[in-house]
DNA sequence: ATGGTATAGCAAAGCGCTTTGCACAACAAC
DNA sequence: GTTGTTGTGCAAAGCGCTTTGCTATACCAT
């Protein structure tokens, strides 16, 4: 592998010149540049990221925490989508990138981290306590945390979530009801307190309602307890997508027609959406360009450190396919 | 942070028998290293990667290939789940990945990996090329490559193929086709074998069909072309689970009755499977497993560089659900 | 001419770790 | 006692890059 002094020695400059060329920290007359630049093409030069980071005390790694764990990566193709995203937006960007364990164990580790993107995070998580508190870059995705120092990328859930509501009005359903689940203080509220919003300004009947857990079999058990009362709600929102799948499996069970006698929306716009049994409307997050935009931001700050924080706000759409379309 | 220097101070030896110590270059008197580690933990002392790695010549880095481009990951999420495997393997060990280009650009920078991951590669794949030429370690995924030094891992496919073909035979299903896809040289081709060799082991009148690509949509084409035949295959083998839910959705468009009229079995077992109407019998694969396999033997490699190459592979079992069930 | 001010390049001192060549023990064997 | 033989520890020279303080040159306005 050539070195920098190889290139130096090629262009018949100092390492000094091949190094403010490489970084430009410095200006380099053009001429110069360009032989140094032609020299590393004719040596086939990369600089050494190793070296570079520990010269510099920055290396191009970029952590990833997933406040609910690794594990959940695995359960929600929410976030599976999103590792996919981190992934080929940090190939683009030169960057590698490490997934912080869930508790903050060897935090050392981070000190020289480009940057940090947390998902999903609460406001008493562990890792942003201490990365702010060590001046580290934090991009947030999923939950803005006020008084912390963080950048901030998320769908719109909250225009979409008005926008589902708009949609079951104009549909001509009046009691939705959402089926959510209370996992601490995720995104999943922001969620909820639109839809209620939404319901009030369109002048429905809205009510939310918890299941036990993610699961398509819980939002089912939900769902069944919801259809079998005395006035049961004409439409239901789900979480993520398989929930409301799992309500449309209620529906089946107890005869209830999808969309005429129930109106069913799921969010996320996963595979699963498209395959459903009628098909799912549902509401369209690109999980991926979340992660991009992320990985975006941190290697602007990698550029020019001294950019302040910033947020970002990915549209969010409502996909309308037939388990909501009652009208013609 | 804390240093080795300040480590050896602390402890009252040189930075060499610490350094020794930490990495076990050298046997150290029991007492010493015991010295050496109580000071690095009062100090709260983690060795430096870059540091380590500019020394070593050797990064914590894996680099991991698609030879198919990482467009694949959003498309197929066999491929998606591989790389929540690898992130949840690679975090356990402490390792940082690399995704690299499609094609070979910068092969500089891999260098200094551990080790890379490619997966379902071309005999022609020119990072395999690159990498067994330089020496580095490479563990394949998903197809086994004769003739280049690599280590492999991939699921039982032959024996899953022919656990599908026993269990349509049992089933009472004569003329099964497998509807796949010529991708170069993927592990298809493996699956595509097996497949005839259950069929004539089973006396069965199996059959081959290409679709033009690993869409849903694609596949119901090829399937609608299928039972329009004047003598229709009785069940069909999709390549991947959506691509068997086309096929069901095409018999359905036909009035078909799955299983009766037409067994359908799909291959990954991922969220589609349980979700489709009837429940798709598929073989269940498990991508994360293959990806911490992988990383396991990286992280073996790592320590023991001597060691040789070897094969594993992990087991494929056959879910019968709703879609082959004929009998009871 | 003359000072002032950018501009461009150099030499050299690290960044934190590994590793080699040596030295100094301690212990055995004859 | 000398001579090996291990077992341990040290000092110092890098790994490839950045960065600081300094010098040399060029260019402007007086």
């Amino acid at each position: 592998m050539a070195t920098i002094k190889d290139v130096a020695r090629e262009a018949g400059v100092s390492t000094t010149t091949v190094s403010h060329v490489f970084s430009r920290k410095r200006q380099v007359a053009t001429p110069t540049a360009e032989a140094v630049m032609a020299a590393a093409r004719r040596l086939g030069y990369v600089p050494d990221a190793a070296a570079r980071t520990l010269a510099t005390g920055r290396s191009t790694i970029v952590g990833l925490q997933f406040e609910m764990g690794e594990d959940a990566l695995l359960l929600n193709p929410f976030f599976g989508e999103l590792l996919v995203g981190f992934a080929a937006a940090s190939a683009d960007f030169g960057f590698t990138f490490k997934l912080l364990s869930h508790d903050l164990v060897n935090p050392g580790q981070t000190d020289s981290l480009v940057g940090t993107v947390v998902v999903d995070p609460t406001p008493d998580n562990p890792w942003i306590q201490y990365l702010s508190s060590h001046g580290a870059r934090i991009v947030t995705i999923g939950r803005f945390l006020g008084g912390v120092e963080t950048s901030w990328v998320d769908n719109s859930h909250h225009a979409a979530m008005l926008e589902v509501t708009r949609h079951l009005a104009e549909q001509g359903y009046r009691r939705p009801a959402m089926i959510s689940v209370r996992y601490r203080m995720s995104y999943l509220s922001d969620i909820e307190a639109s839809f209620g919003q939404g319901c009030s300004e369109q002048g429905l009947q809205g009510e939310l309602v918890y299941a036990s857990d993610l699961s398509d079999s819980a939002a089912r058990r939900t769902a069944l307890a919801l259809l079998g009362r005395s006035e049961p709600p004409d439409a239901i929102v789900g979480a993520i997508d398989h929930m409301a799948l799992g309500v449309i499996h209620a529906a089946d069970e107890l005869g209830v027609e999808v969309p005429r006698g129930l109106g069913v929306v799921g969010a996320g716009d996963t595979v699963l959406a498209q395959h459903a049994e009628p098909k799912l409307t549902t509401v369209k997050v690109e999980p991926a360009a979340l992660a991009s935009e992320a990985m975006r931001l941190i290697h602007e700050f990698w550029h020019a450190p001294e950019l302040p924080d910033c947020c970002v706000t990915l549209p969010a759409r409502l996909i309308v396919r037939e388990s909501t379309s009652r009208r013609r």
